[in-house]
RNA sequence: GGGGGUGUAGCUCAGUAGGUUAGAGCGCUGGCCUGUCACGCCAGAGGCCGCGGGUUCGAGUCCCGUCACUCCCGCCA
């Protein structure tokens, strides 16, 4: 008989009845009534119930062992009696009667209850998130990440794309996020990065000529975390192919995003290829953000017409001043009383706005509330013309300079639709955004600047950044949504060096400086290089949306603190002064922090 | 860098208007219990009320500071 065991915790059944059989596994819960008792005992894959009475010599010794040990039990395998089956338990119809068992490791009291519910605070848990991970929920996530990745890297695969490595070790990259940086042992005063993203190996990838790149990326940024953004590391689908337009780009990705989140989704439904293509300019007008959320159908329009030089005097004097008016239809929302509106104002309020404005279409075909008393029949037709909008629905309205009335008109939107119950539920709703703007103004520089990816190929290569306003060219670059969430961005990369320069030079680079900083991507693009686009998704948001947990440290085994610390390990931690001596390096502590780490906070779970 | 929330027993939490000895559930220890599956019943131990300072006759409660966890803004090409 194997030393540990002959069957999981998840796999006697009826037919094993009468076998002997040995079983491992974790002390889950004990029932002990004196004379007789009861241990289910848990491993990876189920839970089985173990059965012992006072006839047994091993009976004292069973009943002081603590929850959470981990025990071997041999025994024979027997039927429940009908009324004492749990149909709860897939192995409830039978128990192990115990005939010899061993502790192969003892438990301490445990910090955090491994076989209940019960929240536990943030701390605890990530201190001994050993523990953290044996309870229900944790443990399903995590092996539902694991098998999301590796229902991707197949269906990947199959569709003739190869994993590559790319290293960890690598340069700084001169734009975006802030890195992480190693010092460098060998070479005094210098550092590596840790990549913020695979971008530049992928790209050098397809000059080598490797037709279509994917690899499960680790991606390093040293940059605030959220809710739905990690610190310091995270995982993407980083693929990137040779000699493709964006249609290709998206044709290779949805069917592996739709397979994936069907194969994992249970009974929610999933968007089929092809995913809507939104704009860039119609998702900021229509979803105020350039991540819609399209579970929810309320759609904004543009309505500044029907208020200019109109008797609602707020609206067309801001109007003269350059605002722009959005109309965020509320439908079927005549029905509800004052006090909705009411509410929905004070809410705006409280966001810092004058307000919400509002018109009441009524069953009758009376216009009413504040706004409408103030405006002609025409205008208000106008504004259900624009809004499509009839008897029975309301309108929001909101007044701002444009890309201010865009922003609250999608949080109104969001909070309209949950308000009044219209965001679908049980699906996943994809989208590209795409066309995204090459450029952006920096408002307080007033100086032109990238407004996303500085590698995407521009809409019109050469010909445009030579002949037309920078702030109107588009990108090939595109993000795909789902569910509001942004998965990934991705583009046609610009192949071509004299584009690249003068991409550069629109803001403010020299020829020069772009040799400088990106002299290993150019140099490349100088021997040949095939036009080449690819994506990244973020496989933690993936994870966290078919998991359908609302904090990404749910779905990750072992993340760290917002503040980027490792509860359990220590991490970041102080070194040596002979590694930093071997390292060049020397500390220069801000003046403030200078001993502020002491107070036997830093105790992890290894040393308490 | 800024704003909000939380911090009380091993864990999750309650704690009234600033007033006697700080409570509950789970866990833990001991006792009883032969069909439970969140077993049940009885008893007990367990507290730097995050930490430091202040106001007050008196602070878990009020004020100031600080630390930790967390959510948001900035940031994340």
């Amino acid at each position: 008989m194997h030393p540990y065991r002959t069957h999981t915790c998840g796999e006697l059944r009826a037919g094993n009845v009468g076998e002997t059989v040995r079983l491992s596994g974790w002390v889950h819960r004990k029932r002990d009534h004196g004379q007789l008792l009861f241990v289910d005992l848990r491993d990876d894959f189920g839970v089985t119930q173990v059965v012992t009475d006072v006839s047994s010599e091993l009976f004292p010794e069973i009943e002081r062992v603590r929850v959470e040990s981990v025990i071997k039990v041999t025994g024979t395998v027997v039927k429940r009696s009908d009324e004492t089956i749990n149909p709860r338990l897939p192995t409830g119809e039978v128990e192990l009667r115990m005939e010899a068992f061993e502790v192969l490791s003892t438990a301490a009291q445990v910090p955090l209850q491994v076989n209940s519910d019960e929240d536990a605070g943030e701390e605890v848990r990530l201190r001994y998130r050993f523990l953290d991970l044996r309870r229900e929920r944790m443990h399903r996530n995590i092996k539902l990440r694991s098998d999301v990745i590796s229902s991707i890297r197949r269906r990947m695969t199959e569709q003739g794309f190869r994993e590559f490595q790319t290293p960890i070790l690598t340069a700084s990259s001169p734009e975006g996020a802030r890195d992480f940086l190693v010092p460098s042992r060998l070479h005094a005063g210098k550092f590596y990065a840790l990549p913020q993203a695979p971008q530049m190996f992928k790209q050098l990838l397809m000059m080598a000529g490797f037709d279509k790149y994917f690899q499960i990326a680790p991606c390093f940024r040293d940059e605030a975390s959220r809710a739905d953004r990690s610190p310091g590391e995270f995982y993407q689908l980083d693929f990137e192919m040779s000699f493709v337009t964006q249609d290709d780009v998206f044709n290779a990705i949805e069917p592996v995003l739709t397979d994936v989140f069907e194969e994992f989704a249970g009974n929610r439904s999933v968007t089929k290829p092809p995913y809507p293509r939104i704009p860039y300019e119609e998702a900021m007008l229509k979803y105020g953000t350039d991540k819609p959320d399209l579970r929810n159908p309320i759609e904004i329009a543009e309505a500044t017409e029907p208020f200019r030089n109109s008797g609602f005097g707020i609206f067309a004097k801001a109007i003269e001043k350059g605002a722009e008016i959005r109309a965020i239809p509320a439908p079927g929302a005549a029905a509800r009383p004052r006090s909705f509106f009411d509410k929905l104002n004070a809410w705006a309020q409280n966001e810092g706005k004058p307000g919400l404005g509002y018109i009441v279409f009524a069953e009758g075909g009376e216009a009413k509330g504040p706004i409408a008393k103030n405006l002609d029949e025409h205008r208000l037709h106008m504004i259900k013309e624009a809004a499509d909008v009839g008897d029975g629905d309301a309108v929001f309205f909101v007044c701002d300079k444009k890309a201010d009335a865009e922003d609250f008109a999608g949080v109104v939107r969001t909070r309209v639709g949950q308000e009044l119950d219209l965001i679908e539920k049980d699906t996943y709703k994809f989208c590209w955004v795409v066309d995204f703007p090459m450029y952006e103004l920096d408002e307080e520089t007033g100086r032109i600047e990238f407004s996303h990816n500085p590698f995407s190929m521009p809409q019109g290569g050469l010909d445009a950044l030579e002949h037309e306003d920078p702030l109107a060219i588009k990108a090939t670059q595109y993000d795909i949504v789902c569910n509001g969430i942004e998965l990934s961005s991705g583009a046609i990369r610009n192949h071509l060096p004299e584009v690249m320069y003068r991409a550069f030079g629109i803001v403010g680079y020299t020829p020069e400086q772009v040799e400088e900083r990106f002299s290993g991507l150019l140099s490349a693009l100088k021997y040949g290089a095939p036009p080449h686009g690819g994506c990244a998704p973020g496989i933690d948001r993936i994870v966290m949306l078919l998991a359908d947990e609302p904090n990404i440290r749910e779905i990750v085994a072992f993340p760290m603190t917002q503040r980027a610390e490792d509860l359990m390990m220590g991490a970041p931690a102080e070194i040596p002064e002979e590694r930093l001596k071997e390292l060049h390096l020397k500390v220069a502590l801000p003046p403030k922090r200078q001993s502020q780490s002491g107070e036997g906070e830093k105790k992890t779970a290894a040393g308490s």
